[in-house]
DNA sequence: TATTTATATTGCAATATTACGATATACAAT
DNA sequence: ATTGTATATCGTAATATTGCAATATAAATA
């Protein structure tokens, strides 16, 4: 017990919970709005924004990354972060696609 | 530790959190898609419509309501659950947001 | 080469999540 | 009143997450 049994649902599913899961943190909520202020994106600048530690943040961008919602390359000593489209066009697409169906048939229950 | 710093970040960097966490996970995934397939929301159906035991999925329920992204109200025998637009709205915009704000900005860095 | 700077990894303690059997509650129907 | 049906709660085991100090790595610079 304790895992979930992602066997049993639809790879869809699993892959909305992914990412949905990675941003289930106000740490990680908050490095995307950082990534998205501001128009460089090196890590250094990411721990001083947040209140935690630098191991902490690392593990955090290594979790937005594994998701698909950031992606890191290389630059020089430092490592730039930023949000990764195609992650993020997903998850967005499963709202839209809610909110969508929603206006379609609304106050037909509760 | 173990526990998150919360009081760290904004009050909108942890609302956002908590909806988002609240669909990390596949099963509350189909749930919400199960409620918007369906016209008639019984709790019932969902408990039959998912490969988990009926406490799982009433503790998964309980769960998407906390963090308001469905409602339920007594019927008779049982519940009628369904989603809470306000919350689903909530969440979306912040998707739209960023969403909105990449597209002008594209092509600076990685 | 030695030192500094930026980031990642390891190890671990505290806490949270997931899942379910057993049981409780609450209404419906007999 | 008793029984059945729908849902919630409790208790608990297995696993995952959060956070950080210590340490490792890797590039930049002196």
């Amino acid at each position: 017990m304790g895992t979930t049994k992602t066997d049993h649902f639809t790879e869809s599913q699993n892959e909305l919970a992914v990412l949905a899961k990675a941003l289930g943190h106000p740490a990680r909520i908050a490095i995307m709005e950082y990534l998205l202020k501001v128009d460089a994106c090196i890590c250094g600048d990411i721990v001083n924004e947040l209140p935690l530690s630098q191991p902490t943040v690392s593990q955090h961008l290594k979790e937005l990354k594994n998701a698909g919602l950031i992606k890191g390359s290389i630059e020089g000593n430092s490592i730039c972060y930023c949000i990764n489209e195609p992650g993020l066009e997903k998850i967005k697409g499963f709202f839209e696609h809610i909110s969508a169906n929603l206006a379609k048939k609304r106050s037909e229950c509760c």
